[in-house]
DNA sequence: GGCTTTTATATCGCGCACGATTATTTATTG
DNA sequence: CAATAAATAATCGTGCGCGATATAAAAGCC
């Protein structure tokens, strides 16, 4: 019987480095955009539909308002989005692309065909992988929540 | 023809999310230990083998020194582990388990079957999956350095 | 042997990421 | 309608994670 506790075993490390990859290998295409990873995830997720809520973004990031708050603050400062009160809940922050972060949208277009490039697969298995991973993703969400 | 930017197309996004989830899932058994998902992670690698330096371990866990000596030193501080510079070379620092960081291992055994438990999955299917991050991130790297 | 270059670790600043807490607003309840 | 509860962001503290830089030791060079 081998020893369980063994690094390159373990599908977590796996995924651990494998985000830390994908981070080095967008670095350089965001930097042109003046975006961080995290920032490209929440623009993405903006430019799919404006004009959602800080909780609704969280929503769909698997982010805490603790880590969303301050990263849209710096979206707003870099003049990207508009944070704005909403009028029938107060409570409710509604996050609005401005002009120049639906400009960027064209920019950021072909970042996804550089990532396939550099990951040396074809689409289809990159589709069928990704599929999976989300699989992994819902079943270990549904043990913690 | 179908908009590029779909967040849930993404297979970085996929696995940035799986890597939080799974952070999510080992908090609880970690905490236990007393140790954060990185700290574990190290542990491994010094349980595999001990007396590594600090570049040998930042190589297996793909990590800089800017980041593993603070975790270094917090696990240093928590008893752990020893950092001693080394006689031969004055600039390397080796890295040594110390007693009660041996008998932590013993605590640790069962982590990994939780997670295999948790995700729903079989290990050979886990372990088909596991190596196919692998080659992902192998591909990436590849591109980066 | 002194000078330069390389190597190994540490330090610093910035941006996540989260848990715990707080503040404010809205909804509910008696 | 007043008291309470729930919902929504924001704030705070801690720990990564990295790039840029610093420090110190070792190696290479003339």
């Amino acid at each position: 019987m081998q020893d369980p506790l063994k690094l390159d075993d373990f599908i977590c490390f796996a995924v651990y480095t494998a985000s830390h990859a994908l981070n080095r290998v967008y670095k350089p295409l965001l930097d042109t955009l003046g975006l961080t990873y995290p920032q490209y995830l929440a623009m993405v997720a903006l430019w799919e539909q404006d004009g959602q809520t800080v909780g609704g973004l969280g929503e769909k990031l698997f982010l805490e308002s603790s880590t969303l708050t301050p990263l849209l603050k710096r979206l707003e400062n870099a003049g990207y989005i508009r944070r704005e009160r909403s009028r029938e809940d107060e409570r409710v922050v509604v996050i609005r692309l401005s002009e120049e972060g639906i400009r960027l949208k064209e920019k950021a277009i072909g970042i996804p065909d550089c990532i396939v490039e550099a990951s040396g697969r074809n689409a289809a298995d990159l589709t069928r992988l990704q599929a999976e991973i989300v699989a992994l993703r819902k079943a270990l969400d549904k043990r913690v929540v």
